[in-house]
DNA sequence: TTTAGCATGCTAAAAAATTAGCATATTTTT
DNA sequence: AAAAATATGCTAATTTTTTAGCATGCTAAA
């Protein structure tokens, strides 16, 4: 599902302030997006995300609240297999160093004992 | 450095491709790039790409080969600073789950303990 | 219940991206 | 050395994206 790789530059950081809020309204959009255009703008990008199936609506009172089609989940694992392929050279571990490398300062002790977990765990599991 | 970020729908593919290989020539760019239009095409894109300081290129032999300005290692750090925004709350631990779900099938004994050592790695020295 | 405040529907213009083609130079092959 | 193949330089047209504005309806407050 090469989906969300035909946004365009606009369609692109909508999508991206919808998942990142799980859902939004135009006047959250409008407040988040980058150099923000008119709220006749961003209304006429939502409604050409929804007619592409990229985002449905919902009523709520007066107002619509738009979410993604395509559930975080696998929208999020969609991303992740991007980058890996694109930057990582596929290779999980280099993933990993990168990300302790961006955390390190904020990381506490419980965190590294959970993520030994979440290894040893997989490594169990996985066979 | 909102730089990536701006790019629209095939200056994106052509980056990507161009981060994948490290670096590339017209025809690469071709050869890999989805729904490929003509040659003239690429050209043209790969040269905006470079007045906008994205690509630089040097000549080899006959043809030009196109690299990116921003270091592989700094363009990847905010690629994954993105998605983890976007898609992970921030989260580094389930951004390694997620990693893990991915590659669950092909991660062997070795790797695992790899990935421990690494986490292991960072907890001493993280301060 | 009338008015003010928001919301959406729809339409159309402006700007940006995408595309291809012709002219020309340089290698490489024959 | 001539021909064929492969490159780039430039230019211009088409298509898509991005933008804003006017008309209209619903909610809530005065």
């Amino acid at each position: 599902m090469k989906f969300l790789k035909n946004l365009s530059r606009r369609e692109r950081q909508i999508m991206d302030i919808v998942y990142e809020m799980n859902e939004a309204t135009v006047a959250q959009v409008l407040e988040l997006i980058p150099d923000p255009p008119s709220y006749s703008t961003i209304r006429a990008l939502l409604r050409v995300l929804e007619e592409k199936g990229h985002l449905i609506h919902k009523q709520q009172g007066p107002r619509y609240i738009y979410s993604p089609t395509i559930p975080r989940e696998e929208a999020r694992q969609n991303a992740l297999k991007h980058i890996l392929k694109t930057f990582f050279d596929n290779s999980t571990e280099e993933v990993v160093a990168a990300l302790l490398n961006i955390s390190e300062e904020d990381l506490s002790e419980e965190e590294y004992k959970r993520l030994t977990k979440l290894i040893k765990k997989a490594q169990n599991e996985g066979r």
